[in-house]
DNA sequence: AGACGAACTGAAACCGTTCCCAAATACCCC
DNA sequence: GGGGTATTTGGGAACGGTTTCAGTTCGTCT
């Protein structure tokens, strides 16, 4: 762990070769004469160098670094996603910078300016509420890719998934299994991603010929206080309804306590879809049947986008990914 | 977000003095005559001066920067600390990099390294399992503390709480309900705070004249599975109990998700105590009494003191942090 | 043998700051 | 006015790399 830090000129010294020498086979930036090359791999690995980031970095202009903006650490499908990425940066060199957005615009641009302040070589997003526009000045001067957010003209650089697709295919699990009341528990207002699922909510609820009824709609958040809120809301009015599609696995573990609460069981008498399939949904009692969103799987992608696109590489086409169902114990048929 | 970065030879020029003192007033490190001063930080604001951390670093030491060492990103009181570190260092200019440990020691070291190759001013270490020897190392040639982990002989650079005193607390209150065949799911076997909420729980029982049934004691780990894998042995084997400390809320949960499996009530049958009290704890069917750990406060305590450490002050006496049973609704009277 | 381009290599400038050192200026007292 | 001590200043050498530019050295072709 000791190493009084030996520096180029160590190197080249050793391997009895210039500083120019050395920088280019540690970058590759030019052809060197097979011996040399030797004599100075030799060198490094003996002296056990390591190239002082910050020297590199003010006089190239690469930092090796990039920033991960994340909002809220903390929300386990988010969480999901850097955890991915840290994984597709592991071993590239290339370091991460986490900052936090927390959801709020102001908060958001004023951690992207620290971001560039730090040169970092290239940012990922996740999630986020900055204006459109200002992301896309941001991509034309620094390579950028958002996860978990959907932006027209970003194609490549944009790692998300079909949530009006995922809630129809929530939606429509539960309507193949007999229920027609279906209850759905919405996310945050402004949440694109909340928005689009009940958009997938409503397409399958039609397509199925079943009127959207108000008084089955519930505006929410994504926390477990909803879940419970919304469920009490339900029998306090008298409701009648024999499904739930939540917002998040957070609000179905709510719901489903709120449903323990008044006395219906899961699922013979609700049933009950969550969405994210964090940890702990496994271990609900019973387990949850959920739409599981391939966090790490998203975060992975993103980071090889990044990488690609510093390098100056097109990135790749981004797998296909998409919400797929989790089936667990908390849906049963119906009528 | 535009800034095409001026320099500080930027400033000089437009405020009519040397980089010097441009850099004197930057750092407050000398006097500066009051009518220059004020020119340059007017020159500063106008031109929307950012110091490069680059040049900073290389040149003068300081990175602004700490490294934050996590083990297995995605685990709630990790997290919870991570968190709470941020959060303590947020305002403050100090960005922290966040590099994975994974609880294995190799890897930990690996990523020591990398930070140390940053230049970060000082190291927040998270749990790990990096020999004391090391540590003692490194603490002399950097400023670093350690969250949930205790070292002898770091007193203030320590932040953790008393797991004996813990596990102790957890199971008498079992005790105090009336129960004696009370289940412990021990944590990882060589993870320092699984065995001590272990011994915690030895000590609760001899106090009250309860021998330690070792049918009652299973090995485990920190997960959920642990927890559905001890209750099942337990039944399997015909064993007779009446509570369980889990070493986790996770170990909770799959516990609580076998007894309802083998038609055990929770808490009727059997009472439940976990430990962290994480998010999902509440919204478990019923509530889960639980021992909570500040996280939160122990991560923000961390950062503060390792401020203290690069300013070069001595970091104040940490709060006194010790978990409290969070109580809920899986422990009822028994007998 | 001489010319020529390709492959290598080293010298030196530069990246934006900090910090040491010496020069300049100010202040004070006799 | 002179001498001495503080207080401010500017100059310039690091810091540890990258990169441009101008050679050297070869191998090859007439």
């Amino acid at each position: 762990m000791n190493t009084p830090q030996s520096t180029i000129e160590d190197i080249a010294a050793r391997a009895g070769v210039s500083k120019s020498t050395v920088s280019r086979v540690l970058n590759e930036s030019a052809t060197v004469s097979r011996p040399k090359k030797e004599a100075v791999l030799e060198a490094m690995k003996a002296l056990g160098y390591q190239p002082n980031v910050f020297a590199r970095t003010l006089a190239g202009g690469r930092s090796m670094t990039v920033g991960i903006v994340t909002q809220y650490i903390g929300s386990p499908f988010y969480d999901g996603i850097a955890q991915g990425a840290i994984e597709g940066l592991g071993g590239t060199g290339v370091t991460p910078i986490f900052v936090d957005g927390r959801w709020e615009q102001g908060t958001e641009q004023e951690v992207i300016r620290t971001l560039l302040g730090r040169k970092v070589d290239g940012m990922l997003l996740i999630g986020g509420d900055v204006p459109v526009e200002e992301l896309n000045d941001l991509k034309e001067r620094l390579p950028t890719v958002v996860a978990a957010r959907r932006l027209p003209g970003w194609d490549h650089q944009c790692i998300s998934i079909d949530n009006v697709d995922a809630g129809y295919r929530a939606s429509n699990y539960l309507i193949r299994h007999g229920h027609r009341q279906i209850v759905c528990i919405r996310g945050n207002k402004d949440h694109q991603d909340a928005i689009d699922r009940y958009r997938g909510y409503v397409k399958a609820l039609e397509e199925a010929g079943i009127p959207v009824n108000r008084k089955l709609v519930f505006q929410g958040d994504f926390t477990g206080q909803a879940g419970m809120m919304a469920v009490n809301s339900l029998v306090a009015r008298g409701v009648h309804f024999s499904a739930i599609v939540a917002a998040s696995d957070a609000v179905a573990f709510g719901a489903r306590l709120a449903l323990h609460r008044h006395g219906y069981r899961v699922p013979d008498d609700v049933s009950l879809i969550g969405f994210d399939d964090q940890e702990e949904a496994a271990w609900m009692t019973p387990p949850l049947t959920t739409m599981r969103q391939p966090a790490q799987e998203m975060g992975a992608a993103a980071a090889r986008a990044l990488l690609c696109l510093i390098a100056g590489k097109d990135p790749p086409e981004p797998p296909q990914m998409s919400a797929e169902l989790q089936v667990r114990e908390t849906v049963s048929r119906h009528g």
